[in-house]
DNA sequence: TTGAAAGCGCTAACAA
DNA sequence: TTGTTAGCGCTTTCAA
């Protein structure tokens, strides 16, 4: 009460200062409306201010078996567009109170598996696993922890595991489509991870939009990559300065820069003499020059559904696809 | 032991199981050396695992009286450079067996007061405040809640307050003074906040270079902004077709990229009849074209010595300015 | 080297 | 509407 340092102040405090028991200042403090009176509350919610009392979260979590946090496991090198996603977990999550613990991990085992970890041993009320590719090991992990969680931006073949993402066959065919409308006949698809489910699905849409359209794909139109600048860049060095084609997809709007940038090395004419377009739709296509055509991925929609449907399982879709749209700028 | 569903394990279960006191589970598990033979610990491990025990963080945290996180609080616009600075804090917390947890929040108080809340309310052993610019009411907050904390890529005059960043005001002149060597006498500096410390610092560095080097400022050749892309883009529209000026700083990459753009939608000619350099130096400044002469902060080595130095408030420096560099490309 | 037991701060029966 | 009390799972004296 008067010592010279400062103790953490505690329930029981604030119950002795307000006069009450220790019960009624939780029920105050929890809100738990009906069970104490109007004066009561009043008197209690003072106290606490005037001792500066802060509920301390461990006890609550230890208590109730649960926490009020949601965790996100995100890439750290695929960073680009997590932050809108992030950022759209992070708006429901403050609606609903929740605090949000972000962890980085990698498509590599042991970085996902100790973030894993760590989310469990906090009994974390949900995860979300966001653009990362987790190994079997950690799958089954987190599938076993019987945590509710989601997976974003990443989709899966079968309904087995709960995604919210982007239709990446969809944007693999209407990609090509417009490409192939403007009149293009031979298109280049690169930098995709053709080792990602993602991958595949983009290189697949591709190929039956160009069959679809009695198109024939020459196999070393299509150069995988990790999505990386250098990728795209790499990938258009290997078309040449005469390319075979007349337009390129870039997987990742870095990617399909690194094209753009080594097309204008070749002195090639963006649109003119070969057309390209980007698939993410970050600010990133409207810094440079033409702009990029690109598909546009509503990211942070993405986020926002993916978190809304972790916290209401009931009435969630298993899966679902958020709709992109196709933005025209002056690379096609 | 046989029941269906399947209930959480506790120290109880393994004691149980190792046929030990839970003292002693909680000691083998707790790496409390010389506290157990080597055949009980081993004993207990495999009833731990066996029985897929994991620890309660909530409990221990409640009972220590500490938790092993670090809290960070961000902005979510100005995460272009975040990323980095992360990854750095990242990569220390992960040695020292730490979790991180990411709050976003803005200049703004109530996000603010939310995130240090969470944060002073789970006691983590420490914050650290990346580049967010707290009001006044919770700078008090943070500095009465006892826990430690730090500063990151944003610097304060005097020494009440620990930060690890750059020091803007030798950004601002070097930056400045390089122009000047290279021939420039009247030279714009664009789209820093002048509302905040950093920007404040750079203006002033600026005029100093100009002062040293007997050249005049002409104040319109400063314009204030919030260091984005539009920010830039805008001051250049003002500097117009026949700007007054011959180079122009951007204060931030996105903006120096909006200067760019706009000085070539006039038609000028980088850097022949403009020169441009950026300040911060991420990847962006390589995908432009021309490729744009920055001022590169060390951002990854900032957060692993923010980080660092959170650790060890002992050794640590009060302050400390992480060095950039300048580096040279097409712009200027 | 091990065990018994107290208690971290809080919630949630149960009673009153 | 309020109070009493039994834990939540763990760490840490203290004793053995």
């Amino acid at each position: 009460m008067k010592g010279g340092f400062v103790m953490t102040v505690t329930i029981k405090d604030v119950a002795a200062e307000a006069d009450v028991s220790i019960a009624t200042v939780s029920r105050v403090l929890a809100n738990k409306a009906g069970f104490y009176s109007d004066k009561t509350a009043a008197r209690v919610r003072e106290a606490a201010d005037r001792l500066g009392y802060r509920k301390n979260t461990s006890a609550v979590e230890l208590v109730t078996q649960k926490s009020q946090v949601i965790g996100v496991i995100v890439s750290s090198t695929k960073t680009n567009f997590s932050n809108q996603i992030i950022e759209g977990i992070q708006s429901v999550a403050f609606k609903h109170d929740l605090s949000v613990m972000i962890l980085y991990a990698e498509d590599e085992g042991d970085l996902q598996t100790r973030a894993l970890r760590t989310l469990i041993g906090r009994s974390v009320m949900g995860i979300l696993v966001l653009a990362v590719q987790l190994t079997d090991a950690n799958l089954a992990l987190l599938e076993n922890s019987r945590i509710p969680h989601r997976y974003l931006s990443t989709s899966f073949k079968g309904d087995k595991l709960a995604f919210t993402a982007s239709d990446d066959y969809q944007i693999g065919y209407q990609a090509t489509d417009y490409l192939i409308k403007k009149g293009h006949q031979r298109i280049g698809l690169v930098a995709m991870d053709v080792n990602s489910y993602i991958g595949q699905q983009r290189v697949a849409g591709y190929r039956d939009a160009m069959k679809a359209a009695q198109l024939t794909v020459s196999d070393d139109w299509i150069k995988p990559g990790l999505f990386t600048y250098q990728d795209g860049f790499n990938a258009m060095a290997e078309f040449g300065a005469e390319p075979d084609v007349t337009a390129v997809i870039g997987t990742s709007d870095m990617a399909a820069i690194g094209v753009l940038n080594q097309a204008q090395n070749f002195g090639l004419k963006v649109p003119e003499q070969l057309a390209i377009m980007s698939i993410d739709g970050t600010e990133l296509v409207k810094i440079v020059r033409p702009q990029l055509t690109s598909i546009t991925q509503a990211f942070y929609e993405m986020g926002q559904r993916g978190m809304t449907h972790l916290l209401t399982p009931t009435t969630a879709p298993a899966s679902e696809f958020i709709p992109f749209k196709l933005d025209e700028r002056s690379s096609t």
